[in-house]
DNA sequence: ATGAAAGCGCTAACAC
DNA sequence: GTGTTAGCGCTTTCAT
């Protein structure tokens, strides 16, 4: 009675079944020239017949390289990341390599992670998400003896890969400038670990076109919310509103900020964008799905060129270790911006609560009209 | 001149270390109890300050476990399977495993899979997501030698975790019901790849509690559309609103759609929930800024739930090779239905097209004035 | 072009 | 409790 057969069937297999060594199957599995063609098909077809796959384990344990690529990311659940990750994985199939993912979503985790980590002898290359790391765990990833990726962060001296956030942030600026806005607000975005180097770039951007344009900035008019949290977003409105000198635009950071704005903003019957403009950053999902105006940044764009360049630094120990890839923006015009409406600049301003009897009607028709109070 | 030491430290280094043999070192690693107390502080020392990680490549080698959980998902670009992921990937790494992730977007990649199963030796367990497998599909799955757990679907004698859609849609279509609607319709998704089970039981759910009501299905009152399409969308509520008798509710089997839904029906000037009632299905992140009212599921339980799954199945062969894990819903009211106008039931109701001059204002005020028409 | 042999880093069986 | 030994399945010299 032959042993339960529950075992892969393995190199000698393969080599038994075609009559030759178990050598020349490894060689026939890896496409090395240096095999006959008939000998070649003979080994194919009976890997073929065995329904052999070569193990990883242990080819990995000769050759030194796993066959993976890890990513190091707080999140999964993030539209951002989602994109990224869902265009990084064919990349690296293409190139025969697995994709595996830590998700480090607290503090705790985050330490372990650096304390041990487990990446070391278990992936070629780590592509690091959105982490603001501190230049302590970044040395750490320095010996990790394997090309480190950084994405949607500047790490100065090693390999990244980001969007422009300034001039994504300058040319939404100047679109409002250009509509003939000049109070424009920009409600930053806090609390979302992980992308305070967008956050100082995009406000940056912000500042300089404002500055280009002969508009000197308004820190009145720079406010901050946390992403999905309507009673601070209303705070912020509230607080624009108020101001002697209210925005007649608002830039957000985030699209996600951006949407909550225009739903707070018409709630409050502010219309918009014959009252108020809203401007987005990312161009997310949901913007396209409330017509939201948005600089556009692909995350699948970045996560193909995150791959790309890891494949790079894995196959030629010639390639630049501190190259940046520095992707663009684009604008997408939609429906929530406009030239500001003819406004007695000097008038007070209402505040955000008192619900203004105006329609929430088309700009069109009512733009230009002073009802204003 | 000592060689470049661009290795990782090995057992045998970390034994030398301590003094003690590689075996010890071996199960001091393992956490095995068979090592005096001493010893094993000398050789976590050792260890520590050698930056030892064990290699699992040559672990697995010897014991057939890898180490890893492979996870098959079309997209990582997706509110669920981003969420479940994300809860997904603690429960492993506290269980000492690692989170494998093919991304199968397309049809190519997709026979690719099935074809060479690349799972196979690189993971002791797979998680499905969300995937319509044909029979063939999960047939090669079987023989894939590992633990094999079906997420968002009704894997028949296969261990499943999935949502309780049937009980949920009937909980909301009662949820209509129960708040005097009889005319109620239902929004089909279309397209949306990998999740035709949960669509038929909802589907099934709505009928259900219909029946039970003693409301007769209305075919006409089941329409479909694609998520994140406006135009069929608007299409699709033009259909609802042009039947002799309209609907006074419309549940849709997602969210997505269920605020597409609102956003077209409130500008066509059809007021939510005054006029219409609109009622979801997920609890996405977006139902909540909509105030959207919905049936909630869970992604991060159902990740936590499948990993949970698998790891018994993993480490207990006695374990139920069949079990289905189903996982309630609840019922989340918010701003997004109430109860129908009294409105008299034969007469002809208006396009969707033609722009209604009712504002767009909360309810309470207007609920029970009969302005229509 | 092919085969034989050595060994990658670890665990498991067996001694002691 | 700890050390010794023999592989796990593959790649890689080195022969031929």
């Amino acid at each position: 009675m032959p042993p339960a057969q529950r075992h892969h069937p393995t190199l000698a297999d393969v080599a038994q079944r075609a009559g030759v060594s178990a050598s020349t199957v490894s060689r026939t599995m890896r496409g090395l020239t240096t095999v006959s063609p008939d000998v070649r098909a003979r080994v194919e077809q009976a890997a073929r017949e065995l329904h052999f796959v070569v193990s990883r384990q242990a080819s990995s344990l000769v050759t030194g390289r796993t066959g993976v690529v890890a990513v190091l990311a707080p999140t999964l659940n993030s539209w951002f990341i989602g994109s990224a990750l869902s265009s990084l994985g064919p990349v690296l199939r293409a190139a025969g390599l697995d994709l595996l993912v830590y998700v480090v979503p607290d503090l705790a985790e985050r330490t372990d992670f650096f304390d041990r980590l487990p990446a070391r002898r278990n992936a070629d290359a780590l592509l690091v998400f959105s982490f603001d790391l501190s230049e302590e765990e970044s040395a750490r990833l320095d010996d990790l003896q394997m090309p480190v990726v950084y994405i949607s962060q500047h790490a100065k001296g090693r390999p990244s890969v980001y969007v422009d956030d300034v001039a994504g942030a300058r040319a939404g600026t100047r679109h409002l400038l250009g509509l003939g806005h000049r109070r424009i607000a920009f409600v930053q975005t806090t609390g979302a670990s992980g992308f305070t180097f967008s956050s100082h770039e995009r406000l940056l951007g912000y500042r300089q076109a404002l500055i280009e344009a002969g508009v000197a900035p308004d820190d009145d008019l720079v406010v901050a919310t946390p992403p999905g949290d309507k009673r601070r977003t209303a705070e912020a409105v509230g607080t624009l509103l108020s101001l002697r000198e209210p925005p007649t635009a608002i830039f957000a950071e985030q699209d996600e900020v951006a949407v909550s704005l225009v739903w707070t903003l018409r709630k409050a019957h502010v219309d918009v964008p014959a009252r108020m403009s809203v401007l987005g950053f990312d161009d997310h999902q949901m913007a396209e799905w409330s017509d939201l105006t948005t600089i556009a940044q692909s995350p699948a764009d970045i996560g193909r060129a995150a791959g790309e360049l890891a494949l790079d630094l894995l196959n030629d120990p010639e390639a630049d270790r501190a190259r940046h890839l520095v992707l663009p923006t684009r604008l997408i015009p939609r429906a929530t911006t406009a030239p500001p409406r003819p406004v007695a600049q000097d008038r007070p301003a209402e505040a955000a609560e008192p619900a203004d009897p105006a329609l929430d009607a088309p700009a069109r028709g009512r733009a230009g009209v002073d009802t204003y109070e």
